[in-house]
DNA sequence: AATAAAACATGACAAAAATCATGTTTAAGG
DNA sequence: CCTTAAACATGATTTTTGTCATGTTTTATT
C-alpha cells in the first residue's frame, strides 16, 4: 500500500523560512538542518516550552500564534512577547545556557519546528551571517522591551491600552473582510500584556467601544477610528 | 625633550578588556583593534552619544559609570540601563543599523573607548566567538529588561523602589569602608529608573530611612537591613 | 440539550500614587 | 565667599487604578 505524501516537505521548500532568521542558509546547510529538526503540531493552549525547563533546541513558528509569558508575583501572568509565523522562540534561555524564564503557549492551533540545540550552535558558529540575523532579532526584541518599559513607566492605563491595540494590529494584522485585529486574546490576556487588572481592561475596551474608537464583537476587535486611537495612545510624531 | 609615557597603553594591556566581550580576542587581533579604536575622557554629565544620532562605533567603558536614558512622553526621562567598567554601550542601534533611540550620559568622570563601526563588524564576522559574546550580552540585557517589565506591571512603587536599591547594589557594589551603594544618583534619576514621580521616590527613601531599612547621607545610601529590604521588594525565593 | 465553568461586565469602594504647593538644604559657578 | 539654581523634603488634595462584589453571557463538556 502506498504511503500518503507527508505534509512536511522539509526546509528546502519551507516558505516560512524565507521570512525567518534562517533565510541566509543555502543548499547543503538546508539538507543538514532538515536532519536536525523536527516539526510538531500543537493545539490551542498547549505549551511549547515551560518556565524552568531546560532548552533542548530552538523553536521556529511555522504557523499559528504564540504568547511568551512569565509568572510574576502572586502567580500573576505577564505576557512578554507575541510570536507569529517565521518567528523564533525559546532563543533567550538557549543562548544564555539557562533554564527557561518564561513559557511559550499557543494562542491557536500551530505548527512549530524545533531545531536541535547542538546543531543550532554549530551552524551559528560556522555561519556568521546566521548568527548576525539572530543578533538583529534579539536587538529588535530588546528595543520592543525597552519601549514597553517607557510605556509602563510613563503612560496611564488608558494610553497603554490604546497602544496595545495598535501593537496587536501591527503584529498580527487585520482580517481581510472583517477588518478586525487578527488574534483572539481574552481580556485577561490583554490585561496581562498591558500591565493592568482584568476589570480595568474590560472597562477601557467598553469605553473605547462607547467612544466609537473600536467596535467589539466577542473577542474580535475592530479599530473604527484609527486617528483617535493613536491620539488616545499619546504617540509622538 | 622626551615625551611623557602615554596614559593609554593599548588593548594588549587593557585590564578592563578581560571582563568585557573582547576577552575572546588574542594577539594580532588586539594590535588590529588598537588601530581601530580611540579612547576619550568624559566629565560627569557628558553625553557619550545622543538620541537620534547615527552610530559610528561601539563604546566600551574603561572606567566610570554611564546611564542609558531615553526621552519618553512630555520629555520625561527614562533610565533603561546602567553601565560600568567593562560594559559595551551603544550596541543596539549599531547592530540594528538605526539611529540611537537612547542617549548615554556619564554619571561620573569616565574613560571610554570607541571602536570603529566597520572594524567592529569585520572582526565580529571573522570571530564567531566574539559575536557570540555579543549575543550573550544582548540576551542578558533582554532578560533584565523583561524582568523590569514584570516589575513595572505587577509591583507597586514601594516594592519597585526596594528592588531598585538591590539592583543598584548588585550593579555597582558597595563602598569598602562606608558600605554605601557605590553610585551617586539624584532622587529624580532613581525615580526615572523606578518609573515613578520624584516626590514619591523622595518620600519612599525617607520612609525606608525611618523604618531603618536604609540610612541616608546626602546621595549616599547604605542598606542597614538587607533582609527587610528584600522582603520589602517582595522577591521570590 | 443540559450543565458547569470560564469569560465578560459593571457598580461601589478603597488604596495607591500623581500633582500641586511651598519651604529647606545642598551644591555649583561667578 | 556669595549667590543662585538645583536638589531634597513634606503636607494637602485629586486622580487613577485596583479590589471586591455580584450578575450576565459565552463557551466548552458530558
Amino acid at each position: 500500500m502506498k504511503k500518503p505524501i507527508p505534509f512536511e516537505t522539509g526546509c528546502h521548500h519551507c516558505t516560512v523560512r524565507m521570512h525567518s532568521v534562517f533565510n541566509v542558509l543555502q543548499g547543503d546547510q538546508l539538507s543538514e538542518m532538515n536532519m536536525h529538526k523536527s516539526c510538531n503540531v500543537y493545539k490551542k493552549g498547549q505549551y511549547v516550552f515551560a518556565e524552568n525547563g531546560l532548552p533542548t533546541g530552538l523553536f521556529c513558528v511555522n504557523s499559528g500564534k504564540v504568547k511568551i509569558t512569565t509568572t510574576g508575583y502572586d502567580g500573576k501572568e505577564q505576557i512578554l512577547r507575541l510570536a507569529k509565523s517565521g518567528d523564533i522562540v525559546g532563543y533567550r534561555a538557549l543562548i544564555s545556557n539557562e533554564r527557561y524564564a518564561s513559557s511559550a503557549v499557543t494562542l491557536e492551533d500551530a505548527s512549530i519546528c524545533v531545531i536541535d540545540k547542538d546543531y543550532f550552535f554549530k551552524v551559528m558558529e560556522s555561519t556568521p551571517r546566521l548568527m548576525f540575523e539572530v543578533v538583529k532579532k534579539i536587538s529588535q526584541d530588546l528595543k520592543t522591551a525597552e519601549d514597553h518599559i517607557v510605556s509602563l513607566s510613563q503612560k496611564n492605563v488608558r494610553e497603554r491600552m490604546a497602544e496595545a491595540l495598535l501593537f496587536l494590529k501591527a503584529t498580527y494584522g487585520l482580517d481581510e473582510d472583517l477588518q478586525t485585529i487578527q488574534v483572539n486574546l481574552t481580556r485577561e490576556e490583554i490585561a496581562d500584556y498591558v500591565g493592568t487588572s482584568t476589570e480595568s481592561c474590560i472597562r477601557l475596551l467598553s469605553e473605547f467601544n462607547q467612544d466609537k474608537i473600536i467596535s467589539l464583537t466577542g473577542k474580535k476587535i475592530k479599530i473604527t477610528n484609527l486617528p483617535l486611537l493613536i491620539q488616545t495612545a499619546n504617540i509622538e510624531d
